[in-house]
DNA sequence: GAAGATTGAGACCTCAATCTTT
DNA sequence: AAAGATTGAGGTCTCAATCTTC
C-alpha cells in the first residue's frame, strides 16, 4: 500500500511542479532553513539518508537548477546545499496541492484518535527497528558474545 | 517507517538466503502454484507489478538459477515462470526466519482489534488510490463526465 | 488493433573505495 | 584516525518503444 501510494505521489508532483517525491523531502527543509541553506550533513541526517544518496540527489538537482553546492569556510571538508531560485518556486507551487492530496489520501475520514494511534504503531516500529539485530532466526545460540563473523 | 522497515527485511533476507525481498515476493506466489509454474502476467497482476518489472527482474533471478523461463504452447504469446530447484531450497529456508521477523517488528504488542483496524486503514487508502484521479489542485472543471484522457 | 512479453534508456539507491580536512 | 563529502559500480524500477501473436 505505501508503494502505490508513494507512486501515486510522485506521479502528482511530477506533473504538478516537475519535482520527484524525493525533491520535495529536498526541498522542504531547506525552503525552511535560515537564507535557504543546509550543511549537507545536516540534511541528510534529517532525511534518514546516507550521505553517498544525498550528494547523487543534490548532483541532479543541480542540473536541474534546483539547488547550488557551496563550499564550507569554517570547515573546509564541508559543503552547503543552497535553494536556488527555481527551486524555491517549484516548492511553493508544489506544495498546497501535495499537502491536500496526502490530506485526502491518507487522512481523510480518520479520527483524532486513530491518527494518533497510527502515530504510535509507526513509532514502535520505528523503535524496534532502530533496536539492536538480534538474529532473528538462528535460535540455538544461547546467549554467548555475538559472533564477529560474515 | 515502512522504506526503513523494507531495507531491514531486505537485508535480513540477503544474509540468510541470498534473496532480495523482491525475489520473495515472487517466489512465494510460485512455490504455491501447481507445479511451481505461472504465467508471467498472472504473477505480475498478482504483484501489483508491471509487466517490464516482473521482465528484468526474471531475468536477473534467471541468471542466478532461481526460475525458469518457458515459451507457452496454448497461447504462443505468453511465457511461464518456473520455480527452478535453487529457488525451490531458497525460499523454503528463507521464509521461517522472515515470517517471524514481519511478526516481531511489525506484529508484536499489537491487539488484535488493533491489527483490524491497521487493515482497515490500508484498505481504504487502497480504495482511494483505485478510485479514479480527480485532478487535486486544478479546480476550474466544474462537474462534467470524466475526461477519457491519459 | 489489442494483448503478452521483452528491451534500452534514464533515474534512483546502496555499497565500498576514495579524497580532503580536522 | 575520524568526519564530511564525492565517485563509480552494480542492482533496481519506470517509461516508452518494439516484437510477436491473437
Amino acid at each position: 500500500m505505501t508503494t502505490r501510494l508513494e507512486a501515486r505521489l510522485n506521479h502528482e508532483l511530477q506533473e504538478t511542479a516537475g519535482l520527484s517525491l524525493a525533491d520535495y523531502d529536498v526541498l522542504v527543509p531547506l525552503s525552511e532553513a535560515p537564507e535557504g541553506r543546509l550543511r549537507a550533513f545536516e540534511l541528510a541526517a534529517g532525511l534518514g539518508w546516507e550521505r553517498s544518496r544525498l550528494s547523487h540527489h543534490v548532483a541532479r538537482m543541480e542540473r536541474r537548477g534546483l539547488v547550488t553546492r557551496e563550499d564550507c569556510v569554517a570547515d573546509r571538508r564541508g559543503a552547503f546545499v543552497v535553494l536556488a531560485d527555481r527551486g524555491r518556486t517549484a516548492i511553493e507551487e508544489a506544495a498546497p496541492a501535495h499537502v491536500e492530496s496526502v490530506r485526502h489520501l491518507v487522512f481523510e475520514g480518520l479520527s483524532s484518535e486513530e491518527v494518533t494511534s497510527l502515530g504510535a504503531f509507526t513509532e514502535s516500529v520505528l523503535r524496534r527497528l532502530e533496536a539492536p539485530v538480534d538474529d532473528g532466526g538462528g535460535g540455538s545460540t544461547p546467549s554467548g558474545p555475538p559472533t564477529s563473523g560474515s
